[in-house]
DNA sequence: GATGAATGAGAGTTCATTCAT
DNA sequence: TATGAATGAACTCTCATTCAT
């Protein structure tokens, strides 16, 4: 067998069973059988299933934040760049999504993750202030007291409609309810435009 | 002993440690002992310990989404609405606070719970919607094709804001990151001024 | 069930078991099995294995030790005295047979195990110092440097001498190998005679 | 690789480690890492753990025991035998220490041990015997009924006043308790001498 | 209604042993 | 001969649930 493959498919089991079911509710065995080999075999490779759960989040939680530090914005419009940042954000969740589900599940419970979630956070403060930064010597804008808490929002909205996305296609439960209303194709420049000019909308002469 | 005063306290008892613990991590023994009743006396009034959960989060959360007509705001001027909304839903969220935690912590186990999440936030886009009726008769809004995720990140950072509060309070922990900035004074305003504004901020001549 | 029953039983049958198979050797479930309860039910009463197994030998081997006080030898010869004081050490090994089977057989498993064969010895050890301040007083003897060695020989042959009986009962293996040619009729008179006056036997006169 | 050079490499680990922890308490993955082979490679020489407990042990066991005949001793006071041999005796269970801490402590739950233990005892006796013998024909002794069980308990304190030691080294842990009072410099004639007139000492004229 | 001892299925984990390489 | 990844039976322990009192 091939190096490192075991060791793989554990971990994309358990990623995948933690991710539905979450800590507690998902079981060596159910990990073991999914992954196809022994219930021992885990602790060949991890110490216990917290050592697993972290070994789910920790390596490609790293690489997400990463995954930031490439995708450097080019354009020179404001609205531009915040497109492109929603844009991006949207494809780093889809991508990363299990790990991000697992993180944000298990926080309450685990001091270890709320250690990566700051991280997490933290990253995405310090990109959001580098294009405040940019916004302030292209536009007038107001950096308000709170914005740190603007941002959650906007990261928690973008974070909860790839999930919610996620859950339709996974559970397959009908999930059309008439207020929840999405347009897919418009998707990130409404949600840039939300981002700079609020429920208002964008002022229609500057 | 006072007819439901065991059931009560039983309720309580889970509530609060549902909220810290989670479903699974708080066991029945503890609940009991919390609530100085014998583990048995449990199923006297709920059938299972699911059944307990439900019981701990329903009619509370029904209590909470009647909060919400109560409270009918009766500024005039829009942004003296949104920061009477604000307000409101602070407090809301303080009060009903294990109620909510425990709902979105077991939300990814429980599709009870889905039900019950949509249903607070079908509560919460009805409202937004009412303040977007009278906004669009007072001032000239877009509203958006995809809104109801503006509301979500709004409803979504108002929460986060009062359950780290929390924590702070409950843990101990010290959660003073740098990059988390909260100046309680404000707070309301600013994300009034947010939600309607977004991160451009209040046009200066409208 | 009458109080405390239920814990007895389980305390017999895992004494027991323990003292035959020792504490890796007997399992949670044959424990169980031969209480007749279930085996979660050790689990009501005990903390863990290692808590049921100090509870097997503690309690009882504290007894053991109070039962030294009681036997205060009233004989006047020292002979007399050294005689009582086997029969009494013999009678008491057989008495808590299992309980010192399993503090001796645990031994080099346990730092609490040995606490409690150090207080096991010092016991005997002081009884051994007040016959001795006795025959001080009585006859000429030589209270040598090394004497609490002599004591260890004596008390350990004492329990051989029990502990090989009782396998012989248990197991029903043939011991009776030629070289060990056992008297039980004068065995505790032979034995005082050897420690009182060791191999050369006692003298003709005085 | 030397020929036999690795089956001596685990033989070497597995009796470290066993006189240590216990048949139990020690692990094959332990094992293989002392000696610095793979797991598997133990099973290449015995075909069990077990065996491999039973090789640790026995070729020993036969070399000790044959350490006997060679040592003949050679004064005749039967003072100086009875030293000479307690002399020996102390020298041979240092050597094989680890040895017969194995089988002493594996004799509870082992058949094999048992038959190993009695050729132990047995030897002692044959030794025991024809030192007797030699007294009877120097001097006027009492050979008493019992008188195995005298052996048993010389040799059980020579053993025990050995391992003590030994543990003493190995776990640094402080054994010094008031009652037990050591002095080495006259260890062995101070047993002697126990062995020959017990503790009543040696009379002052013969 | 209230009790709490008893239950037993099922959890995570260990480890002697096997076998393809 | 030597390897070490893989095994799976067996272990200790947990805890929601039951039921005689």
């Amino acid at each position: 067998m091939a190096e490192g493959q075991t060791r793989d498919r554990i971990i994309g089991a358990a990623r995948h069973l933690f991710s539905q079911k979450g800590f507690n509710g998902a079981t060596t065995a159910e990990i073991a059988g999914k992954a196809e080999v022994a219930e021992g075999t885990i602790y060949t490779y991890f110490s216990s299933k917290k050592a697993l759960l972290m070994e789910c989040v920790s390596p490609l939680l790293e690489e997400m934040l990463n995954d930031f530090e490439e995708h450097i914005p080019e354009s020179d419009s404001f609205r531009g760049l915040a497109v492109f940042s929603v844009e991006m954000r949207l494809r780093l969740y889809e991508k990363h999504h299990e790990t991000i589900r697992i993180m944000l599940n298990e926080l309450p419970y685990s001091a270890e993750m709320v250690d990566l979630f700051v991280s997490f956070l933290q990253k995405q403060s310090q990109e959001v202030a580098r294009y405040l930064a940019k916004a302030e010597k292209m536009e007038q804008i107001v950096r308000s007291r709170n914005y740190w808490l603007f941002g959650l929002g906007h990261v928690m909205s973008l974070w909860f409609y790839v999930n919610f996305m996620k859950m339709k296609e996974e559970t397959g439960l009908n999930l059309d309810y008439p207020f929840i209303n999405i347009s897919e194709e418009h998707l990130a420049a409404d949600l840039a435009d939300y981002f700079l000019y609020g429920i208002m909308g964008r002022p229609k002469k500057e």
